[in-house]
DNA sequence: TCATCTAGACTACGGATGTAGTCGGAGGGC
DNA sequence: GCCCTCCGACTACATCCGTAGTCTAGATGA
């Protein structure tokens, strides 16, 4: 199980992800500008972060350089369990169903699922 | 927007969801037992979801009985629409070829959102 | 009427989270 | 060699969350 990432970690995770390693620095200046942070708060998050265990640092001279110990898909997986558990009782058709029924789904998401659904049954 | 609940908090939503409008005590002694909560700690959620104002209250005798002000429909759409959000980018499709990806869809899950999705367009 | 039992109101407290500030050491310019 | 700067480490602090404990006033039974 991985350990629990809150928001704010996760807009840290989402810059390592998409790019590694990086130092503290540059992981500030890319981290989603509309947040506001220091770069103090971002230093904070990754010491968080690698309390955890999620991400690991090597040096570089003087400094460190950050990367993602944990897959973005598994971390994605096990927050859609959580919820899919939560909200629907582990089960996902609930889920699909409630998407419709609150018109979360446009008819190319249904055209796209649909085409998703006949190559897995093949 | 509703305002967050948390996972404690949820545990004592489901039960009003469920049937309502209820005592304390009678709250308490139908949340989920593995939980192995006090009275009190029930209580403390009770007085917490009403000043989130996501349930309200009515005097009955020297007790107050307590219902839920929001649907369960509207809280998980919430919920749905963040992780969607969060993880997906807003697009529904990806969550659900990241399910198929997984094998979190089984044969009979497949089966039942076709159907689903037929009725839809139907 | 007096002790007792409840029910809600208020208080507590450690850990997580959001958001920084401060300190001390290693490099670099002069 | 000496001072400044940049970086990570440590510290801070309010709020939320999980999980109760205590206080107080009204209802109850003897």
């Amino acid at each position: 199980m991985i350990e629990r990432i809150s928001e704010a970690e996760q807009a840290v995770m989402e810059v390592l992800w998409r790019d590694s390693p990086l130092g503290a620095t540059e992981v500030a200046e890319r981290v989603d500008s509309s947040r506001g942070w220091s770069d103090r708060t971002v230093k904070t998050l990754l010491s968080r972060l690698l309390a955890k265990g999620v991400i690991a640092h090597q040096e570089e001279g003087r400094r460190y350089l950050y990367r993602p110990v944990i897959k973005r898909e598994d971390y994605v997986a096990q927050e859609s369990g959580k919820l899919i558990d939560r909200m629907f009782g582990g089960r996902v058709t609930p889920l699909v169903a409630h998407l419709a029924e609150r018109d979360l789904l446009t008819p190319r998401d249904i055209e796209e699922i649909e085409a998703l659904l006949r190559e897995l049954k093949s």
